[in-house]
DNA sequence: CATGAATGAGTTTTCATTCAT
DNA sequence: TATGAATGAAAACTCATTCAT
């Protein structure tokens, strides 16, 4: 059929077409740079390699990103969003706030666990661009942070967690421990199943070291 | 031995004194350098501003070190090993476990407040040395961990601290917490008094989040 | 033919329109160019933005152009070229040749005053390409100094300009101070007026410097 | 003789020695600078090159110059401090105003015949730094026309020249002159000797075209 | 031991030009 | 004709390391 009643014109649908196809090719460029800046260093890692992997000319990557620099963040970026999104996603389900949290805590260990260039970009970043007032990480955090207080919250009042120490306290203390986590799994690597650290995990967080 | 009765013999003196002499160079330069890689990073600290702010000559500095790659492992080092001694000394008059831990703990956090070039320097170093199988950090940490499982497993022999969770994930957990926490404190900021924060840290080590 | 008999016949009035549109466009293309090529120096003047500047596409200019170069040199020969015109209007309604000249003269210095951008271009050109034998404004210069040439001879001849210096010299001479005059009062600036400084001129060039 | 009763020490003999050392190395590559800026143009001239006809490495250029635009300019002002001395020099044994200035403007005329280098080189500064407010050239002009104005001003007390113009505009008019015979010599080449260019543009300049 | 001049490998970025649509 | 995405060559500058003095 030449022309059909579609809604879209066809110079529209060219243009939507093309910047679907751009948004694609940005997204592997992502993906791969993500890769090398990960596996290499932000610093040995140079735009005509990738370019060379990618398979495309080194001014074309250009065209994409204007820097080397915002081409990292925007791995940087990326890998944040997915990891929101994995947490989110996980919680999602779940109506009881222990149980959110239970899979909230299991999700981010597991996202870290697959994705493991994310941690390396963290520390590129904070060692290559000390000039960044806060790393990206740390500007997710506070966001991350707000939604989960309110399920800390609910649970303080219904007198499900302790009140002796303030919801502010435990947010810090739990992400810090995932934290903490997240970056000795990926360096030292992980001696137990991701379940058995989990269990372990939520065990101390749940109830201490103490019996 | 050529060396005569006198209290201290020329040759031996002159060799001593030499090379205590280095040992001060040495270690002077391994102080500023280690200032210099954590406040602008080890890819733009170049060792001609090094040499410069120490008041030597360039070529000098390879007299001490044989690469500036060795120069920056020797401040990391350096970094640990304060640290260690540090925790070493805050427990080490307390004979109780739970007090050792305390006090450890305590003195952790106190470390890196207090030498916050530390943390950068393990960033910068996993940052800049993937080649490296594990970081420093980790390499000591076993090493650190050894002496700790000793006095949990005391505690739990005691019955002082819960049984149905290993020791070995009470040290890695408590660990990974700590170091979660390092890290926080420095690149986010800390927002409440460091004794506040390790009575926080501590209540949920010792009871969790749980009522 | 297919052409009716429309006063305008469409094939060869559409061939014309279609020449004088791709001349029209020609021309703006120079215009603007000339206009960058001065502000911001050849080589810091890219295609990309010119283009952005004419609203046309990159590609687009090479339809006209087939190189910078080229385009380059097309600034420059309109630029000489406005500026033979311009001499030649101002000479053109007086027969008496010493009024000739010193209209000439005058005009000469007020084209490089309306159009600073042709004096810089003279400079780029010489600096940017100098594998061209010679400058495009030497070029022009031998045909400007026939015609000019008959003028002084005239003079000579009949005793209205002296005879001990060959016509040559002379045409040589008022040649380069005017060239001389033109770069100053761009690079350095005109003090008085342009009345002023064409009078003060002329009145050397007429009777020199000796009372 | 081993350190004979010189007045300089040896330490500050090395010093001055060194320094003279660096003076020297210095100079040589400001002229062959020199040479290929003019030859090739300053955009064209690349550093690497440039150190490899030196015999040294492209570092090492670095040593003595800060960027390749710093190494441009101590070209420009090298040579306009040999044309003013060549001028000064020239001038100098004369004591008659009317014979200094015939001195100079043969000595300008020919300081740029066998320097032909540095009348590139004013090309060059103008077309690529545009920035920079006033080309070195004009930069010595002031000065350079400071020291003629008493020289003129002497000749019209003395009713040796002309008192109906200036003598502001006499120094403009007779410098303007000078300046486009260089250039169009240079670009355009001189089909008469020195001499007699030099000759018939003293004529002039003394009395003017009328008889 | 100490010096610091010399080295030269290594990398990001720009931009004129091409060509498939 | 017009477009603009893709190309890839080219060059300034840095800095760890060496070595003659």
């Amino acid at each position: 059929m030449s022309a059909p009643a579609s809604p879209s014109p066809p110079a529209d649908a060219g243009a939507a077409q093309e910047s679907q196809r751009r948004a694609e090719r940005r997204q592997a460029i992502v993906e791969r740079a993500a890769r090398r800046f990960a596996d290499i260093g932000y610093a040995d890692c140079d735009m005509g390699n990738l370019a060379k992997d990618l398979g495309i000319a080194k001014g074309t990557l250009y065209l994409y990103f204007p820097s080397k620099e915002e081409l990292f963040y925007a791995c940087v970026d990326a890998g944040m969003q997915q990891m929101q999104a994995a947490v989110e996603t996980a919680a999602e389900p779940h109506a009881d706030p222990l149980e959110r949290i239970w899979h909230a805590v299991r999700a981010y260990l597991e996202f870290f666990e697959r994705h493991p260039e994310h941690v390396e970009l963290f520390i590129q970043e904070r060692a290559s661009f000390k000039h960044r007032k806060q790393p990206t990480f740390f500007n997710y955090r506070e966001q991350i942070r707000g939604r989960w207080r309110a399920v800390y919250l609910q649970l303080q009042q219904q007198g499900r967690i302790r009140s002796d120490v303030p919801v502010e306290r435990m947010l810090e203390i739990v992400g810090n421990l995932l934290y903490g986590t997240m970056f000795t799994n990926h360096f030292a690597g992980r001696q137990i199943s991701l379940d058995e650290q989990h269990a372990a995990v939520m065990a101390i967080i749940y109830r201490g070291l103490l019996p």
